[in-house]
DNA sequence: CAAATTTGACCCCT
DNA sequence: AGGGGTCAAATTTG
């Protein structure tokens, strides 16, 4: 199955485990606090999902060329860098708000500084490069218009067995991207509840308003889905606090960004009737 | 102590 | 020449 396909389902299936634990949540007078953030985290799954599944049609108009990077290191090691075979590859580009868990290990390999912009991209590839001969890599790049952004680009299929293991962390380290934005990559509370940045709070908020919006009206639309010079505009947004814990998908973003819910608030009101309808649908 | 990250050097391409 | 990608030694982390 297509990488896209995988991170597709399983985004729905947090959706639906955590549409379960709300119910409950709901039934069982546990916090508001945390019923909210399962719901906010529900709909960021949902739009994750959405977007996958919108950028999977552009995938044809993404292919790029790309290195391949097989060591074959007959030649002798005099000089450092190994000559590279190249070849075509499949280059997807994720755009979005969601969260970083695509499965798959992935260990930091460089950083540099892209002139032009603000941010450093980091350079990944499969945690199983060597032993399993795996060709996948990523390159992760913090937006530079919407820093709580992180624009991932996808280069090449994995081919290893890895996974299964409950992804225990595809959480790489972004703490460089981070300076003072940083949130917590190993998860737990310290910066997890304030955020530091004003402008990452109105960002969050901002998010969610789009988020109300579909939830609102149950229609998705990809008009949001823009190109910016090579990479798509919004991709799978890096969440820095994937679930290490792979228990819940709570985000330190969704922490944040729930901070000030009190807007929101109408909109779970209408949830009341679908709490009993849900129970019996989704259990 | 092994695995992951950091970071400057190195290399290729334009 | 310099921008971008990768290597690999040093360092940190688990």
């Amino acid at each position: 199955m297509a990488m896209e396909e995988k991170l597709v389902i399983n985004e729905l299936e947090q959706g639906r485990e955590l549409a379960k634990r709300l119910i409950s949540n709901l039934k069982h007078t546990s916090s508001v606090e945390s019923s909210k953030i399962m719901i906010s985290e529900i709909l960021r799954i949902y739009q994750n999902a959405i977007l996958m599944l919108s950028f999977k049609e552009d995938d044809k108009n993404i292919l790029k060329r790309s290195r391949e990077i097989e060591e074959k290191d007959s030649k002798t090691l005099s000089k450092k860098r190994k000559l590279s075979d190249k070849k075509t590859e499949e280059v997807r580009v994720f755009v979005g708000t969601g969260s970083i868990d695509d499965g798959y290990c992935w260990r930091k390999y460089g950083q540099k500084e892209i002139h032009g912009s603000s941010n450093p991209r980091g350079y990944f590839r499969c945690t199983h490069r060597f032993t399993q001969k795996c060709p996948a890599q990523k390159q992760v790049q913090r937006s530079d218009k919407d820093p709580s952004i992180f624009e991932v680009k996808y280069v090449g299929n994995h081919t290893c067995n890895n996974n299964s293991t409950s992804p225990k962390t595809t959480a790489t380290s972004f703490s460089m991207f981070g300076e003072g934005n940083r949130v917590g990559l190993t998860e737990q509370t310290e910066d997890i509840n304030k955020p530091t940045k004003t402008e990452e709070v109105v960002i969050s908020l901002e998010d969610l308003e789009y988020k109300k919006d579909i939830f609102k009206t149950y229609s998705f639309s990809n008009d949001e889905i823009e190109n910016v010079g090579g990479w798509k505009s919004n991709i799978f947004q890096e969440n820095l606090s994937p679930a290490t814990t792979s228990g819940s998908g709570m985000t330190s973003e969704i922490a944040t960004a729930v901070e000030d819910w009190g807007t929101v608030d109408s909109y779970f009101s209408s949830l009341d009737n679908i709490i009993d309808l849900g129970q019996d649908l989704w259990s």
